[in-house]
DNA sequence: CCGAGACTTCGATGCGGGCCGCAGCATCGT
DNA sequence: ACGATGCTGCGGCCCGCATCGAAGTCTCGG
């Protein structure tokens, strides 16, 4: 009796066409900001807020404040497999149907940038999601951790990644949403010694100045050796 | 877009508590009466009733006549594996809330009993159930087939699961709804032919002369060794 | 053939909630 | 300090739909 209340409550949140094509606009793992999600879903800003606030509530999103940007994003691989179940029976083919483009034009700048001190763009993502599928790193609600395997991968290409090496008031190792993928990539600290150690091995070069970096030649024997990523990541 | 609409429209059948509660009650695989999932929702035969066409159409659940009754059961498999991602979500243990007792009352009756000219109660449902899981069995959309490992397994028994012995305007192989389990078991020309056998074997015989059935000590044995039944089953 | 029970359809009612216009905050850029 | 931008809260309109009463269809049992 009770436990069915809490299930339709659960489903209604779906049940609703704005809010699916929100939540089905998320399930690619990225975060997104209310006022895309209000595009996604065709809707008015006020009106995907409400709806915002009310997933948030039914925990099915997380929100992630930072500077004027509200980022949301699903709350759970649970919440992802209640969606991918619920798509399997609407028939739908698996296929997500949104390319939502966000962030900025520049395709150098989506690939491979800086961000304040530490690597951003798909490379930055795409290193942090191996050392997450490696063990290497682990992310929680509120921060991030090298673990052992990790601080001895980063050591052999010359980062100190032990947390000694923090200093006061800053963090040694979190997440930050990257701008253009919406996904975590590696800050804090050890986030920032890494950026450096890759100017010094030649691996990133600055483009005339800005903050799109490009990957030399060593860079992509480099990235690929030690994290496993090819060329076009 | 149009992707998600159809998402939205399936979750939509979940969220709200009458049918929430309904399809709970049906997660165990049996097949109910609009009546029963009427009492099971709190609400009245003609809401139940309403809110069931609506779930038979969008594909969430098949129904399935029989005499005046009208025996609902969830759909698909993955119908189910989507109530539990929505469970999960909801933070709901994945108990089932619901005795839903059905049926009748006398114990005898709802352990084993004959249904025609076949075997019935939780005794044929656990014999269907094995024969399925073991390939031994298929069940299609309307009717059945024992398979070729099936029909080994059988003449074992000395029972003849060929569709030759079937005769004109019988079914050789067919599910059947069973009353108090409201699950399917194995009825037709091989149902029968297996019931005739069990009584043959002496591992079955009729309680002072009602439907209802003891399974005797050879009986036990017996469906044990080909059934892998527990004496409790 | 007739009555009881299971189930459905139709129609009317009422409530919940999605949606947007407008306004109020917070933050960023110049 | 100012306007621009991202986001949220409020009030009101309106549509959709869940619900139930009453009546019709089908099936079973005698």
């Amino acid at each position: 009796m009770v436990t069915t209340a809490a299930m339709a409550e659960t489903a209604a949140m779906v049940g609703e066409p704005a809010r699916a094509a929100m939540l089905s606009a998320l399930m690619d793992g990225r975060a997104l900001t209310a006022t895309e999600l209000a595009r996604a879903a065709g809707v008015m800003p006020q009106t995907a807020s409400a709806h915002l606030g009310r997933m948030v509530e039914a925990g099915l999103l997380a929100v992630e404040r930072q500077g004027r940007h509200r980022y949301h994003r699903l709350a759970s691989p649970a919440v992802a497999r209640m969606l991918e179940g619920i798509m399997a029976v609407a028939g739908i083919g698996l296929r997500q149907a949104k390319p939502v483009r966000v962030g900025p034009a520049d395709a150098a700048l989506r690939a491979a940038r800086t961000c304040y001190d530490h690597l951003a763009g798909r490379l930055a993502v795409g290193i942090a999601d191996r050392m997450l599928e490696r063990g290497e790193l682990e992310l929680s609600a509120d921060g991030g951790a090298i673990t052992a395997s990790g601080e001895a991968m980063l050591g052999t290409l010359g980062v100190q990644a032990h947390p000694d090496h923090a200093r006061k008031g800053r963090l040694f190792c979190r997440p930050c949403l990257d701008w253009s993928e919406r996904r975590p990539h590696l800050a804090g600290v050890v986030g920032a010694a890494l950026c450096a150690r890759c100017f010094e091995l030649g691996w990133v070069t600055r483009i005339d100045g800005s903050r799109a970096l490009r990957v030399t030649r060593a860079g992509e024997a480099g990235f690929a050796e030690a994290f496993g990523l090819a060329p076009g990541d």
